[in-house]
RNA sequence: GUCCCCGUCGUCUAGCCAGGUCCAGGACACCGGCCUUUCACGCCGGCAACGUGGGUUCAAAUCCCGCCGGGGACGCCA
């Protein structure tokens, strides 16, 4: 039995977005569980829109995502020799032929059959023309006219496709390079994948690559064509749908297990598990849970999976992760066991780390500032009276969250006072917020002195308004 | 236009292959409630779907056909 072997052949004319990213995620996983071997393969060969800056980014992308590959990466034009050679074998042995049609004739062509509603295919007008090769032609496939190829597929069953509905399709361009249809086959064959999982907009080239394999001589892999993922609107994904780079997300302060998470249900299920970590995921999926329909990106249900993983990330890890966010909002790193218990606070509340950092604020800087409306409901003369208690009793209770409660409830209690009445004003002497983590957390984190400062600055603040 | 694929709650999906246990299950979102110093978390409950018409059958989300709807391919792009 031979060893399993898939690849991700993305072309680096944009960034590596949602649908390529599930892609890689389905052949990674595929080639992990069965033990197998995941390669990574640039397909270049459009010159004119190849650019480096993105082949950089679609492997920090993949690294990003924890998708590391055990081969490559190739890139396709560096192997132009091998394509060169293939082609030549299929000239001579006559299962390919050399056209002199020109672009501009073609192109007149196409849109008069679609005018007249045929399809729009290559009319053979130079297949018996027994060309030799020359400048400005192109080296077609020669197709059986008649019969039937039929895809194998692993996830859609047998597909069956009429010949006439294929046509001699371009396989070296007039400029010495090879097409995608014919640098796909021929990599796949000499890399020796065996799988072959890709989304299903390919599916309908499938049966023009496996006769390409046959006049090769040689045996087609197996393909397994996943659905697609639409944007939230149900049309194809664009730059429309919000981020395009899955390096957009991570400056979001998204988690790449929570992408990988959400990005591995959306067209695969097993059961009603919703959660999975890699080595689950790794462990659990194959292609026969793989469904046929396709899918729409939900931002929402993405987020929802990022709070979860947030909170089942350790903090520890976390703390690392975050700085970047903290040092973006121009906030300073506090020492290590102070940025830990801020953190563990904000954890239950954020959905992503950007949030969180947000989240954080009041604990960073040393000045803080008044939301305008919290600061006019709850900063007034009333409450100037217990302030200046607090002050007193402050200074001298134990700063732990026990203590602190029965010091506030002791007091409420005393005055006659619900709790929250004292609490919501503190709150915002402390955050400047209405909403932040718990109170008696955030004073022993925060510390005697700042919680003693920021209820005189609160006074101050009371008395020159 | 031609060919191909797909069609269960708003969304992701389980169930379909081996028809009854499904007046359809889970998750996100949404709406209530509990917890509570705020907001979250957590817990409890609710809303909500088999595209449509026909056929087969004692029985269909599940099998068959038509229709409708969505997507894809048809490039010297990948």
């Amino acid at each position: 039995m031979n060893k399993i072997k898939t690849r991700f052949p993305p072309s680096p004319t944009g960034h590596l977005h949602l649908g390529g990213a599930r892609t890689a995620l389905f052949n990674w996983l595929f080639a992990r569980h069965h033990g197998g071997l995941f390669v990574l393969r640039f397909e270049d060969t459009d010159r004119e829109r190849s650019r480096q800056e993105y082949v950089d980014s679609i492997r920090e992308a993949l690294e990003w995502l924890g998708l590391y590959w055990d081969e490559g990466p190739y890139f396709q034009s560096q192997r132009l020799e091998i394509y060169r050679e293939y082609a030549r074998r299929l000239y001579e042995e006559g299962k390919a032929y050399y056209c002199e049609c020109s672009p501009d004739e073609l192109e007149r062509k196409r849109k008069e059959a679609l005018a007249a509603g045929r399809k729009p295919k290559y009319d053979g007008t130079c297949r018996e023309k027994d060309l030799p090769p020359g400048p400005g032609r192109v080296l077609r496939l020669k197709i059986p006219p008649v019969g039937t190829t039929v895809v194998e597929d692993l996830i859609r069953g047998a597909v069956a496709f009429d010949h006439q509905e294929l046509d001699d399709f371009i396989l070296v361009r007039s400029d010495g390079t090879p097409t995608y249809q014919f640098a796909v086959v021929v990599d796949d064959l000499t890399m020796g994948i065996t799988h072959v999982i890709r989304g299903d907009d390919h599916l309908s080239n499938t049966p023009k690559q496996i006769l390409l394999y046959k006049a090769l001589g040689a045996e087609p892999p197996k393909f397994a064509h996943v659905p697609m993922i639409l944007g939230p609107d149900g049309t194809r994904l664009s730059k429309r749908h919000g981020a395009l780079s899955i390096l957009a997300y991570r400056e979001e302060g998204y988690l790449p297990q929570a992408l990988r998470n959400y990005l591995v249900r959306l067209g695969w299920s097993y059961g009603d598990q919703e959660i999975f970590t890699l080595e689950e995921m790794i462990e659990k999926f194959d292609l026969s849970r793989v469904s046929k329909s396709a899918a729409r990106f939900d931002p929402e249900k993405f987020l929802a999976l990022n709070a979860h993983w947030l909170r089942a990330t350790p903090t520890e890890e976390l703390a690392e992760e975050i700085k970047p966010f903290i040092t973006k909002l121009g906030l300073p790193i506090p020492e290590k066991e102070y940025l830990l218990q801020a953190l563990e606070t904000v954890k239950p509340r954020a959905r992503t780390l950007l949030e969180a950092a947000e989240m954080m604020r009041f604990y960073l800087v040393e000045e803080i500032s008044y939301d305008p409306k919290a600061a006019q409901k709850f900063l007034t003369p009333e409450i100037v009276p217990v302030f200046e208690r607090l002050l007193q009793e402050l200074a001298k209770v134990e700063f732990e969250d026990e203590a602190l409660e029965k010091l506030f409830r002791g007091l409420a209690e005393e005055l006659g006072l619900k709790l929250k009445k004292i609490a919501q004003p503190v709150r915002v002497a402390l955050t400047g917020k209405t909403v932040s983590p718990g109170l008696f957390e955030i004073m022993r984190i925060l510390g005697r002195d700042r919680v003693l400062k920021r209820l005189k600055q609160a006074l101050n603040y009371i008395k020159e308004a």
